[in-house]
DNA sequence: GTCTATAAGAAGATAGAC
DNA sequence: GTCTATCTTCTTATAGAC
């Protein structure tokens, strides 16, 4: 029905897979159903549908952030909500999380676009760090901010807390991106780092 | 000189700045100094020049656990090191090693060559999960391992402290690679995490 | 909006002289 | 081993009918 969005669907998937350069008009339209000339009269050609598909994830990056109502762009109620929680509380939450990102299709697709194409353009190594790496830390280090304030956790440096908390989960991420086998080696991982960190920082030390 | 291996050098630059199929072998052949199709006379194609970068990849990995008497196959010894270290030694340790992996001409571009390409082929996806995840969270568990056993750290799980120490280095080093003016802030941020990796597990608890 | 036919150009690779 | 000339194929994109 709607060939235009369809056509993003499709190339995402194949540039996800293969990259950019490797996919061309004809698999695109061949996955849509219809012949490769018909693909320019939705999109002036092979970099529009590209640039469609970056400026179709701003949207859909806000609009996510609302769905989940966990890892928002508000802290301090998340962080109201966090610090009542159990330690298998915060496993299931962290590991749901996890797997949200993991599965979501579109989300993993973008995020594998987004891995192969970095170091070609400037601005989407910008898009990467800022998705993957800057706003995650920034946001878990609001929140554990507000955990310390609050008395739930300890530590010296929330910037460290976050990298601490946060990195884990994105090598897990990685791993699981080249080879979804090892998704469940990956929770079970993820589940004796949340542990760990909930142990390391839960309580005074010294 | 050695045309045939100065062919894999610029072709490696040239790989890991665009990937392998945005790299043309008139690219390859200009930076080395020949026209495109003497390039046959050293490589039967395009694909032998990057399979033969792989290859080479192997030696190089093996050549550099020996020049480096840290990180490299024999935990046991590098553990007696360790063992003995200040927080300010062990900083600039893990310093000095990132900034090796960070800056080793052949490294870095490898590294990033791999990330580009590692969903495109198993084999690479498998070698990157090898060379970047796996190893590095082997061997530094091992360390752990013996630095427990010592009681010079003490935690519950060395599977999970390796991924403490480790996850931060490598997201870091993803975080330079697309960026290197974030040098100066990713080494900031790193002494930061050896400071308080090294007093969360540095002494008992509870 | 979709099709067929086709232009235009790029890229990998070979032939054969030097 | 390097060159020039060239072949072949692939790929993007357009023209124009339906």
């Amino acid at each position: 029905m709607d060939t235009k969005h369809r056509i993003l669907e499709e190339a995402l998937t194949l540039f996800s897979e293969k990259g950019y350069s490797n996919v061309f008009v004809n698999d695109i339209a061949e996955r849509v159903g219809i012949k490769a000339p018909s693909l320019y009269k939705h999109y002036k050609n092979k970099q529009a549908i590209f640039d469609a598909i970056i400026a179709e994830m701003h949207q859909r990056f806000l609009d996510q952030a609302q769905v989940l109502n966990i890892q928002g762009n508000d802290p301090f109620r998340d962080a109201e909500i966090y610090s009542g929680f159990s330690e298998e509380q915060l496993i299931r939450l962290g590991t749901d999380l996890f797997l949200y990102y993991l599965h979501d299709d579109y989300i993993k697709k973008f995020r594998k676009m987004l891995t192969i194409e970095q170091f070609r353009d400037p601005s989407l190594g910008a898009a990467y760090s800022k998705l993957y790496v800057d706003d995650p830390l920034t946001y878990q280090g609001q929140l554990l901010a507000i955990l310390v304030s609050a008395g739930v956790l300890h530590g010296e440096s929330t910037e460290t807390m976050a990298l601490h908390f946060y990195s884990p989960l994105y090598l897990l991420l990685t791993i699981c991106d080249r080879d979804p086998s090892r998704e469940e080696e990956a929770i079970r991982i993820l589940e004796g780092h949340i542990r760990e960190f909930n142990r390391l920082y839960g309580r005074t030390k010294e």
